[in-house]
DNA sequence: CGGTTCCCTTGATCCGTGTCAAAGTACGGA
DNA sequence: TCCGTACTTTGACACGGATCAAGGGAACCG
């Protein structure tokens, strides 16, 4: 339960943090940190393991350290679609919810920093700066929700695949200069996790992305590794009419 | 700019609002509320009026006091998707946001409660609860876009219909009493407006519509308003595994 | 009253993506 | 090394929804 990665064990408070709990810590002041520190622990998950179901008593709310996990929803007859793709800094998990509304599973071995949910909620309440942060992060989020959605509704399968390349190369780079010349990045998720992304058959991914790499927009290294020799020409086949938002 | 609906005018305060601004009065003390007062103004647009454009600097923030307002991007080549639905009660704007996002356009004749963004942001810097009831309410339509989400990427046609009506049919009936019997509904929305909501082409709408009303899943009684039989039968249409969630 | 406009319906056809199937590739364990 | 498993690629075909096209009905207005 509360297991101790052993190169997160030495960090004595959340402002050594490697991500700086973006959520929670910007402006905390010292004896906010503390009471921060006594409600939380670290978790790891490996890849694939899932972290919460929907139904589930929530008992903490997180920030993800490292690794991708995956916010899905599944109905009866298992059709699936990924909701929400958290990346490092990200925060997972709502604050006053009880009972989880959506599936959260690793895709790649992730640690997470929880934070215990009813003493996080208390901090909430009484602390005004989180409760702004939060909110901030909230609204980036649902703009990058309403991204997502132009992208399920209206965008045709290589439209989506090149947006999804698009996306990740914006997060993967440490800063956002990827417009001009060439990226390189993992992809961190299967065929299936991008089908589920994308609202799409595995095939059909598997598909676009050949022909985007027979086409040159794309050069494949390994099935996980992607070259864009230039970031423009993907950007126009994402179909974005600006640079291409924050789609989370 | 500052029009006062004749209804309107004579509310001297928040707390009158027919609505009470969800977000925003809910726990004000009076000092609170007479600032809310002094930055606070209606304006009301008709029927298919531009409220807002993409890329347009934001001058408010606003609770929708009556009508429907959709949230809407356009692609270059014309494709476009909503990406909200304001109902009475919504509040639209991003406090902090300089710049619009997306489009916003009265879908019916819509009175807007607006707040001058400056001084609402200062308020909401000064005044805890505030930031926190917004938060709520950003957390709300995350879930609701997360539902959204599921329905663009996953449903057909006939899934997405049934969606829109059990959505329509829980928010227009004023308490949470739809599951039972039969329910009437107004649809404020054209079929095209149906079709940018839902990611398809008006139609499929105008089609699928035709198709539940002639298996009698529902009964149409003109064009925009809708009887529905039973409601557990259009639910099961809609392929939601619970009891449909609160998809805004 | 007829004409115009807007919205809706229905039909015929086409195409993009899903479905089903099979084979290829990388990786870890015995 | 060989095998098993998980993931990916590719092919053939089917089908749902898009597209193109025509026409109906109601509201509004001269």
């Amino acid at each position: 339960m509360t297991e101790l990665p052993p190169d997160l064990a030495r960090m004595k408070d959340c402002s050594q943090c490697p991500i700086r709990h973006r959520a929670v810590c910007a402006r905390c002041e010292p004896d906010e940190l503390s009471r921060l520190e006594e409600i939380k622990y670290y978790r790891t998950f490996e890849a694939g393991q899932p972290i919460l179901w929907a139904g589930d008593r929530m008992e903490f709310v997180a920030s993800v350290v490292s690794g991708v996990a995956a916010l899905t929803q599944t109905m009866e007859d298992g059709r699936r679609q990924m909701v929400g793709l958290l990346l490092p800094s990200d925060f997972a998990g709502r604050p006053g919810r009880e009972i989880a509304k959506f599936d959260v599973t690793a895709v790649t071995k992730t640690t997470l920093c929880c934070f215990r949910r009813k003493p996080f909620e208390h901090l909430l309440e009484t602390t005004p700066h989180v409760s702004q942060r939060l909110l901030e992060m909230a609204l980036d989020e649902l703009d990058a929700a309403r991204e997502w959605m132009l992208l399920l509704g209206r965008k045709t399968a290589r439209e989506k695949i090149a947006s999804l390349l698009a996306i990740i190369a914006r997060r993967a780079s440490i800063n956002g200069d990827t417009r001009g010349g060439n990226v390189e990045i993992d992809l961190p998720l299967t065929r299936e996790a991008m089908s589920d992304y994308l609202g799409l058959t595995l095939e059909t991914v598997s598909r676009q992305i050949s022909a985007l790499k027979k086409e040159g927009v794309i050069e494949l290294q390994g099935k996980r590794r992607v070259m864009i020799p230039d970031m423009r020409t993907l950007m126009a086949e994402a179909g974005d009419d600006e640079d291409g938002g924050a789609l989370l």
